[in-house]
DNA sequence: ACCCAGGGTCATA
DNA sequence: TATGACCATGGG
């Protein structure tokens, strides 16, 4: 790391990982996500923040609420104009009608959220990988929120982060970065629960601390993660 | 007016 | 395998 001078050795021993893990809890505390009230329903708003702000896609599933539609049954059957309307707000909504009614179609025939929990780990996530609309973030947001397994979610913001931090090199494949930062924690010896937990949380923190700091442009003032901070001078 | 947002697919080289 | 175009609304 390339940082000099007395907060340096602050930053140091915060310098990895589960350092800015830790910083970021500290400071924002335990985030509870997913803010959905039923698995399913967590599955539905990761298809529709694909590249789109959340407040958006909240108004998307508040229309879907309204029309009885946050089911697996519902979406999947009712016409793809229809559906393409009522998820407007959220963007790109032929786009994702289309992905929504693959991935219930998908969800359905495989017996639901009963059946699909029973599958192990990597082959619940190379299934996801398969349904059309589904790429490697969506898939980890489902996995991680919705069936609490641990899979680290790596979106932008998590990317912007640790290449900044200087922890990993610009351009890591997505599938290299989930790796290392698995590893991370693992290597904190957590059990799976934990993981679980510690995952949900990161992710979480990660995106409350772009969102409320370290946007792309402006400057971080009292950040965090200190000299550390994507957005510091 | 411009940039950004909790990505993914598809065509092209 | 690696870019680039495309998808589209809403807030700052």
């Amino acid at each position: 790391m390339v940082v000099a001078g007395p907060v340096a050795v602050v930053v140091a021993d915060r310098l990895s990982p589960i350092g800015v893990f830790e910083a970021l809890f500290d400071e924002y505390g335990p985030q509870h996500w997913w803010p959905a009230e039923t698995p399913f329903e967590v599955m539905v708003g990761a298809i529709l923040t694909q590249n789109t702000a959340w407040t958006n896609v909240e108004r998307a599933i508040a229309n879907l609420r309204r029309c009885g539609a946050l089911e697996p049954e519902a979406l999947a059957g009712i016409d793809r104009r229809t559906l393409a309307d009522w998820i407007r707000p959220a963007g790109y909504f032929n786009v994702k009608a289309r992905r929504l009614q693959h991935f219930c179609r998908w969800y359905l025939d495989r017996g639901g959220y009963a059946v699909l929990s029973s599958w192990q780990d990597e082959p619940l996530r190379a299934a996801l990988l398969g349904v059309h609309g589904v790429g490697p973030e969506t898939a980890d947001d489902i996995l991680l929120y919705a069936f609490e397994r641990p899979f680290f979610v790596v979106d932008a913001y998590t990317r912007r982060l640790f290449v900044r931090l200087g922890l990993v090199d610009e351009g890591i494949a997505y599938e290299a970065l989930r790796a290392f930062l698995e590893q991370a924690v693992v290597e904190k010896g957590r059990d799976r629960e934990r993981r679980v937990e510690c995952f949900n949380e990161f992710h979480a923190l990660i995106v409350v601390h772009a969102k409320t700091r370290c946007r792309p442009r402006p400057r971080c003032g009292d950040c965090p993660l200190k000299s550390g901070c994507p957005s510091a001078p």
